[in-house]
Formats: structure tokens, sequence, C-alpha cells
DNA sequence: GCCCATCCTTTCGCTCAGTGGAAGGACGTT
DNA sequence: AACGTCCTTCCACTGAGCGAAAGGATGGGC
């Protein structure tokens, strides 16, 4: 009479990535159950199936029960091709924008409605700076976001000012108010965030071209914008005339 | 009179990681052929395997039949808890070395008998350099390497001895000049390398302490040390330093 | 002390998902 | 036309995977 109910459709191999992509980035260490939760598997069997996973070298079980991601699969994570030329021939630029502002600096990329971050050199720490190399923002709320919003599709837009999730007080939620960004993020050539993300951070963003396309974002944090918007601007679109015109 | 004969212990989980971990910094494209050689897995199973990591967002499959490490995977696999401290309070004295040498820096652990490269700046392009962030590299052939094996227990350093493998004409192969050079190591504080690892490169590197102990090995790769070796070896002696003390 | 919650672990019999030999197809080389 | 290598599909057998249920372990509330 016993047996099993396992959901149609889901075999062994997806349910074993569906526990490794339970982790996000706000969730690097979870529990058995949290990670039986997020996968949406019966405790047994994800307990079974994280054993497998440790014993594979996949995850790595902390003092405490907690989960983490394996060494292992850091390293094979970064053989994945992830825009590795734009990311080669943008490092230098990164370099020079980050020893002459000092400022957090990002290249990012869209991925959907979100911005995925590929690149980031830490500035002086006392900027709160929530992106990591890997991570995901939506798009409405950072000033990379904003630039790769701006030259989007219509669909794209559609779909993202839909949704416009307030993260914080300062956070644009309003269809309208945006729309009406993005045309100045294109008539201007650069985006601005006010505490949109992070409070305590601003930011300025220009996209990186290649031909006539933009392919991805180039910003800057920084505590305030009132003392040297004009400079980072400028200091930005340099970087980033730079590396399209490496990439042509 | 068909049937299994499938190898006693293997799980279907253990299975498609072997998939996944065939993927190395030698290999990151891969045939499905290729795949199943690697994981040692009869070609059915290993297109069955495969079919299901590509649907689950573990592997990509580009025009030409060739199989690589999706950009999912590389999200997750950057959430791997890898010297994160190490790597955060190393940045800036990296960065700072970068700009004055001009040279590319590399931050490594030891893995094992293999150097593992956490973080790499890269130099202006004419020096050829081999090494990957995520990659390993034999430890006698490398400058990062040697310094790690000085610092490294009497049990590794036979091991590691005992397979010298030869990578270039001046990959020192003989146990007792590397012993002698080890020793030279602990002794200036700094070990070299004259194209062992690549032709048309040298290197320079030092251990990162933390307290008493040696927990990374700071290096540069240059086209040259004749000219400024001096310079370079101070340069990386504040720098660990630096890092180290930022440790404790 | 006792209860209840939440976590983790192990057991166990059913059954279907996983298995891989065999066969077939696509392409290129000799 | 005969061989090589690659990829794909088929299919009958069966043991690997399944998860409800039960059993521990721990911690907090009262």
């Amino acid at each position: 009479m016993a047996g099993n109910t396992s959901v149609p459709g889901a075999t062994v191999v997806s349910r074993g990535l569906a526990l490794l992509f339970a982790f996000d980035d706000a969730h690097r260490r979870l529990t058995l159950s949290e990670l039986a939760r997020r996968a949406d598997l019966p405790l047994p069997t994800a307990h079974r199936l994280v054993g497998e996973l440790v014993a594979g070298g996949a995850l790595v079980r902390r003092t405490g029960g907690e989960y983490v991601i394996a060494r292992r699969l850091w390293q094979v994570g970064l053989l994945a091709p992830v825009e590795t030329g734009l990311r080669e021939v943008a490092a230098p630029f990164m370099n020079d924008l980050h020893a002459t502002t000092r400022a957090t600096v990002h290249l990012a990329v869209r991925e959907g409605t979100e911005v995925l971050y590929l690149e980031r050199l830490s500035g002086r720490a006392s900027v709160p700076v929530v992106s990591t190399v890997g991570s995901r923002l939506p798009l409405h709320a950072t000033g990379v976001g904003k630039v790769l919003l701006a030259h989007a599709p219509d669909e794209v837009v559609t779909q993202a000012l839909a949704r416009l999730t307030r993260i914080t007080p300062y956070t644009i939620t309003q269809p309208a108010r945006l729309r009406e960004q993005l045309d100045r993020v294109r008539r201007d050539g650069y985006a601005t965030t006010v505490e949109e993300m992070t409070l305590g951070a601003c930011s300025v963003a220009v996209a990186v071209p290649a031909g006539s396309h933009v392919v991805a974002a180039l910003g800057v944090v920084v505590p305030s914008l009132k003392r040297d918007r004009a400079r980072l601007v400028a200091g930005l679109q340099v970087a980033a005339r730079g590396i399209g015109r490496s990439l042509a």
C-alpha cells in the first residue's frame, strides 16, 4: 500500500538541480528543511539527494547543519562562458575608472527583467552596496538597470513597468515617472539613482555600446551625487566608449 | 533478456555531477561523446542525463553540438564561500600592486598538491598567462605554488616532489633542486620562476601571513626578472603584509 | 517536570524511472 | 562502397528511487 507519489516529469537530475538552484544571493546557507521547502521536495527525499550532492562534492555541510555550495562547484561554474569577451575587454577600463574615482564600479548586462552583475570593483567600504558578481537585481531600482531598460525592447519595458517593487522609500514605483526617466536616460546618455536600491547609496551609469547596440552597462556607486556627478559621467563615458571601441 | 549492468554505488545524482565535473579549465566545451568518456558513462545514459542537465539549466548546448556550463550554474557557483574574507581584504592591495607594477597579479591558496587561483588582475596582455580564477596548476612550476609549497607540511612536500611534471624545458623536475629552492624561499621570503610554467613568463611571489601561518600566496607575472626583481619583491611584501595585518 | 514545536534521520515495501545493449541515421574520410 | 565517428531512438528488464510513517534529538514555554 505504500509507494511513491512523485510529481510526474520530475527526474532525479531535475530535483538535484532544484536543490542547487535553491541557493541565491540572499540564501547562501540553507538548512535541510529550507532546502526541501525551496526545492519543493519531501524532506526524506531532500535528505537523500542532499546527501548525494555532498558525497559528490557539490555541497558542503557545515558544522551547525547548514549547507553551502562547495568549492568544486565554484570552480566548475567559473568555466561558464559568461560574456567572457566583454569582461576581459572591460577589465582595464574598469580598473582605471576605479583608480580615478575610488568608487564601486559595476559592469552588468540585462537578463530578462533583471540586471545581472558581471564584474565589480569595490570602493571604500563606507557606501553600502548590495550587488555581488553573479547576483541579479530588478532593473528599475539601479543605475545600470535603468540604462539597460532604456535600451531594451518595448516588450521588456512593458513587462518591467508592470512590477515596480518598492525597495526603499525612494524607489520609483510609478510607471509614468520611470518612463519619463528612461527618455531622459536616452537623451542625456546616463542614468542615476538616489537611494532607490539602498539607503545611503547613489549611482550613475552609462551604456556600453557595441556597434549600434547596447550590450552592457557600466556604473559607479557613490555616497552622494551632489558634488561630482559631472565628473563621474565624464569618466564613465570615456570608459564605456573605450570598451565599445575595443569590442569592435 | 536486456536490462542494465550499472556500476554499483552510482546514483543518478553522482552521475550528473560526474558530467558537470567533466569540465575543467582545459575542457570548457565538450561534445556528448567526450562527456560520456570523461564521466565514464555509456553513451545513451550520458545522452539522457546531459539532456536533463540542459533542461534543468545547468548546461547549454551550443550550435555545433558542444556543451558548455550554463550561466545559471555560474551564478550558483559564485555563491560558494571560497575564502571570501581573504579575497575581500586582498582586493584593494592587489589593485594597488597592479596599478604600480602593471603586471598580472595573482592571489592563490593551496589545494592538496595544487595551486588554486582565487583572484587575478590581468596585466598588459603581452605576457602569456595560463592561470584563470578557479583553475588549478601544479605547485612546483608557479611562483605562488613554490611559496605555498615552501610553507606546506612535510607530507605535502613529499607528495608534490614525487611527481614533478615537466611543462616547459625550464620546469624544475629534480626533487633535490626544488628542495633547495624551497629552502631559499623560506630564507629570502620570496619565490621566483623563470619560464617554468609558460615560455615567455616569469613570476615572483610571496607568502600572505595570518598570525604565524601562511594562508595564501600573492604573486606577479612579468616578461622578465632581469630589471626589477627587487622592486617587485618589495611591492609584493608590502601588499602581503598589509593583507596579513587586515586579516588579524 | 511535561508538553509541543521544529528540526534531522532511518526504515521499508512498492513501482516506475533509470538503464544500456542493440539498431539506425547522419556525416566525413579513405 | 566500405569504414570511421558522431548522435539519436527504442525497449524490456529491474533495482534505484520514492516518501509516508515512525523514531530521535534538541530547544523553548509554562
